[in-house]
DNA sequence: CGTTAGGTTGACTTGATTCAACAACAGTGG
DNA sequence: CCACTGTTGTTGAATCAAGTCAACCTAACG
């Protein structure tokens, strides 16, 4: 396929996808052929919101966005946060209804996939359908550790999970340096995912920051020892699940060693 | 298919699925040829570790079970609770490694479907496949606002919670009365699953008795008034999508008002 | 009938919140 | 170019929700 050749638009998500089933060239081309519409998005836009039935799924061209709920007396909670590549919310097209918010990190680039046309996708090409649920299990593992984050983990070492999450899955996306990355958020969108309040976030990362585990300058945060942030989040990447290859096939190569 | 016609020990699970795609008479039967092995678990039982890789995934068939994480330090945090019908550890087939720990709650029944079975099922039956996927969207949507409760209610409100989204999913499930229902867990299990202490659950719990909101008798709970206990838990039902019937076909009767 | 798991309560401590003030900075418009 | 404005970040002091520790109670069970 020609469009495989030169850089596309959807490249990371058909990227991503290859990394979660054993696609074949028509797989492949059937993802490049999908029908979108591209959206410039400014920084903290509502992209789909809870109660609604959105058009279309939202894919992530560039640029990061969050999902969020918010409780009956105001208060937001951060569910999770997505890198370009990322679908946000196939369950607007699968389920009847959002139970959640998304909305725009960064100013953003998006691309709305019709629903018409992915149900048809997931209908005619298995291995797809297949791709995109292993990935929606990986957002489940993802989910659960921050359940984990928000109700085992103290202030300072859910800090310093959020902190190593952040770095492992933007350098397996390509856009952090060892040296450490630019911190997306707010300290107030921090303490939204954390559960905490934004004063408190503001005395942690200076603790963190005084004790040497973290050098900020403005918003980018450096980690002299990534040993020594991980040991205080207690941080074991295995949920973020990012080893996984494609499963093979009922029979395939290695089924026998893997079913002992 | 007889099976279908005299109570079958899959039921829970085939009716599950019913609701959550479009189900053909191929596809329930292969549901119900499905292979598998009962086993008798003991309360408190692990029934699958964080870094295993089970030979198969686990199906409750009687009883209830949860899933839980434990951090570097010990504590432990609750994820899930699971009832009759319900697959818990899918992620252990599809996934290469598990990333958290299954245990029964109280007895169960459960089988175990081999990994091959159920990977060849999948393979073959489109719409099994999609069920199933519906259904993973829907436990990621239960974590979702687990991830709200432990991090943006306080310990009264989550309890509320959390007593509201049993009473409504063991209702669906036919295993509670409108009047109350039997509480499975214990305080301390309460507290994992609040990411709060025993001592705080018991006297959340003292007090909520006191108000007069719910009435104890031993671990049966009795509410007076569920419009009472939702309020105080900010409780809406939609994340738990219980009305998720199966979505209409590409291009089938209801689609025309959906894309709309 | 002792043993053990689960539940209950009081006294004290602590991690995090609240409130309030202020500093740094970017964008906007006169 | 500078004053104005809003957002984000920073800090101290007081307060509070929840945790800790420790004692004791109750029911189930071999």
């Amino acid at each position: 396929m020609a469009s495989a050749k030169v850089a596309h638009i959807l490249d990371r998500m058909v990227r991503k996808f290859e990394m979660r089933a054993n696609l074949d060239e028509t797989d492949r081309a059937a993802l490049y052929r999908l029908p979108f519409e591209i959206r410039d998005v400014p920084a903290n836009r509502y992209i789909a919101r809870e109660g609604d039935r959105p058009p279309g799924a939202t894919l992530i061209i560039s640029g990061l966005a969050y999902r969020h709920k918010v409780t009956i007396d105001g208060a937001r909670q951060i569910l999770s946060v997505h890198i370009p590549g990322d679908f946000v919310d196939l369950e607007g097209s699968l389920l009847r209804i959002a139970d959640h918010n998304v909305q725009s990190l960064t100013q953003c680039e998006i691309a709305i996939v019709p629903r018409a046309a992915l149900v048809r996708l997931i209908e005619q090409h298995a291995k797809l359908a297949h791709a995109m649920w292993v990935d929606t299990l990986i957002d489940g593992s993802i989910f659960r550790e921050w359940i984990v984050n928000v109700g085992r983990r103290d202030a300072r070492a859910g800090m310093c999970h959020l902190l190593c999450e952040f770095a492992r899955r933007l350098k397996a996306a390509g856009m952090a340096e060892d040296g450490g990355y630019e911190l997306p958020m707010t300290q107030e969108q921090l303490a939204d995912a954390l559960g905490i309040t934004p004063v408190h976030v503001n005395r942690v990362l200076r603790d963190l920051d005084r004790e040497g585990l973290i050098v900020r300058n403005k918003r980018f945060v450096r980690v002299p020892s990534w040993e020594a942030l991980r040991k205080v989040a207690g941080f074991n990447e295995n949920y973020l699940h990012l080893d996984q290859a494609a499963l093979p096939a009922a029979g395939g190569p290695n089924y026998q060693q893997m079913s002992a």
